[in-house]
DNA sequence: GCATTGATGCTTATAGGAGAATACAATCAT
DNA sequence: ATGATTGTATTCTCCTATAAGCATCAATGC
């Protein structure tokens, strides 16, 4: 399961240190894409597997979702972890998500996220304010 | 079941006791995550599973969900008990939760929460104020 | 052939985390 | 009251993960 939040920098390359705790369940390849609200997801293989697989039962003939499977696939680019724990990532996901040199790891469950600093703080700090309420609405159930 | 309160210190590592009383039934391992109220929420691993196992089932088309699983899952850390009893806290969570040196240990039934000793004092003694108040308002069964 | 660029790998310094040791406090039984 | 036992607080040392700079190598264009 992956959980948590990371700070991490690319370096001049556009590498980026993959965080220790997400190295085994990411694996030593890995699929990486364009993500919602500006970011990267990170998806294990056998994740990625899982999802193409329901993706594929999605209606077809919706223009949204003709768009959405051309957006999620062309995005998408597997990519191995050297020996040193780095990943390249490729330049236009580096510019779908903004990364510059500060970049924020987070864990969502069954896949990570990559986020420049900078959009993590702001998307963040606006979601942390309502955080509580969507709590209180969302969870019809004891915590 | 857990029940109490116990007073602890924060080392210069961030690193605090766990409770004897709690660690039967917290485990080795267990989740920290971010709490309501500027506390952290401790669930044993078992609890954990069938939280996330809910959460899953949430429209991840919607975007609302989606900031409130990014805020869920970022603020969530898998820590471990060291053979002095004692765990990390993450410094984000440090940070949510505004530990300094002295924290407040409570035992809330299914999960433990972790408060900094001067906001725990405060809240309590507020809700203890309204402890009557709030009992009329929420409590339809026997004691 | 040579220079430039990009990709990959290596090395080092640093910070933060893990573990060990010790001292201190509280509880309990005799 | 005394000592034994358990639990807590604190400090020190060691080790690992990270960041950053540098070295190597291959591919490309001139």
């Amino acid at each position: 399961m992956l959980i948590g939040e990371y700070n991490h920098t690319l370096d001049k390359k556009g590498r980026v240190i993959v965080p220790s705790r997400f190295r085994d369940e990411l694996g030593d390849t890995f699929i990486i894409t364009r993500g919602m609200d500006s970011c990267l997801f990170l998806y294990p293989l056998h994740e990625w597997k899982n999802l193409e697989a329901r993706l594929k039962t999605l209606p077809f003939n919706k223009a949204e979702t003709r768009a959405f499977m051309r957006m999620f696939f062309s995005g998408a680019s597997e990519v191995e972890v050297d020996k040193q724990g780095r990943v390249l990532i490729p330049p236009l996901l580096r510019e779908h998500s903004q990364l510059k040199k500060d970049v924020v790891f987070i864990g969502v469950s069954n896949r990570a996220e990559i986020w420049s600093k900078e959009i993590w703080e702001e998307y963040s700090s606006n979601s942390s304010q309502s955080f509580e309420q969507i709590s209180e609405k969302l969870m019809d159930f004891q915590m």
